[in-house]
DNA sequence: CCACTTGCCTAAAAGCTTTAGGAAGATGCA
DNA sequence: TGCATCTTCCTAAAGCTTTTAGGCAAGTGG
């Protein structure tokens, strides 16, 4: 009796709220039917399993980046876009470590390929087209973003730099002037070992 | 009866073959316990409980990589030592993805104080002494380097970087020479934002 | 050979996951 | 309004993991 409400989406979203408080390997059917004062069982009829609603969790967590990321973008180019994007994936992670590590989550290829994943690629793919990269050195670039961006916030996260002299902020800015040099100059082709 | 010969340090070691089988999320007491054909609780005798064996295994691979990187690095300098380096956490990251999932553990700040991960910054400090950066730079590339190495590794260890066209190989090649070259003509000052 | 330590055991409580089936509230149609 | 139906949440129950407490037997030392 006294109907709570539920629905996939309030579960999806109490989740998310949940990831950030204690976790996202914190999140379980469990506590999320304690939050909403419900048995646990009751859940089972807006969610798969526990897997489904961590998946749930990671596409919101992907969409939210993907719509700021778009919004950052908006009018940016070059080193602008650059910093803009950086930086909407670490504050997101700072403001929802939960969430961030939600869309770490590995997806099979059918849910990934339906995510908000391809947005990502796609606007990465875009700041690019402010430098000058032929397609090959275009995909590289790509994947280097990608790599900084994620192992610089997940380190970040984990603390990998705390305690450490020179503050993140400045370490940031540094890393944020070396890319945009390295994607003006972009090392043409595969140079000889003894280059 | 019929004695197993149960230790700290062999469960560990099992503990981390069974993350490299069926990931590190998967290893449990009782898993590792229906491995050793004994009674899951035996296994507290040996080890607190469950998140002291996942630390003791993140231990253990932050060791077994340092051992290699150490290796490597053994009469290499520039370009040849940092591709040395990098090779060391991507080859062991896939060989070992359970164990190189572990390493990424949080550890409290005195357990990772203690831990090979010093030796890690060591070595990435070693190596950056082949190129000319001074002190406040030094810091800043040595997070760069930390945030590439671990951001490929794990992006491309979790399958994002599937399906696409240039394989990752030549991808990891040109990132290589990109990290290098960058690091030969690190960005002095910060630069003005209108460069 | 006896005392002691240690290693593995049984027992048991507590929490999470998941399925099956029931009952009360909401909805729709006459 | 009245009744059938569907939906939402519930109780019950089985299975798995974690962790603690206490017991017996296998090694170890004197």
């Amino acid at each position: 009796m006294a109907r709570v409400g539920l629905t996939p989406d309030r579960l999806t979203e109490a989740g998310a709220e949940l990831a950030d408080e204690v976790g996202f390997d914190q999140v379980t059917v469990s506590a999320l039917a304690r939050r909403f004062d419900v048995k646990v069982a009751s859940l089972y009829s807006h969610v798969k399993n526990s897997q489904d609603l961590r998946t749930r969790i990671a596409l919101l967590a992907l969409a939210e980046m993907a719509d700021r990321a778009a919004e950052a973008l908006a009018g940016r180019a070059g080193k602008d876009a650059l910093a803009a994007l950086a930086n909407v994936y670490r504050d997101y992670a700072r403001e929802h470590p939960g969430r961030y590590a939600a869309a770490q989550l590995r997806l099979d290829p059918q849910t990934a390929a339906a995510s908000a994943g391809v947005r990502h690629a796609r606007m990465t793919r875009a700041l690019l087209r402010g430098y000058d990269l032929t397609e090959p050195d275009q995909t590289h670039a790509v994947r280097l973003l990608g790599s900084v961006f994620h192992g610089y916030v997940s380190l970040e996260l984990g603390g990998g730099f705390s305690h450490s002299a020179p503050d993140t902020e400045e370490t940031w800015a540094r890393i944020l002037d070396a890319l945009d040099t390295l994607l003006r100059n972009w090392p043409a082709a595969p140079t000889d070992p003894r280059g």
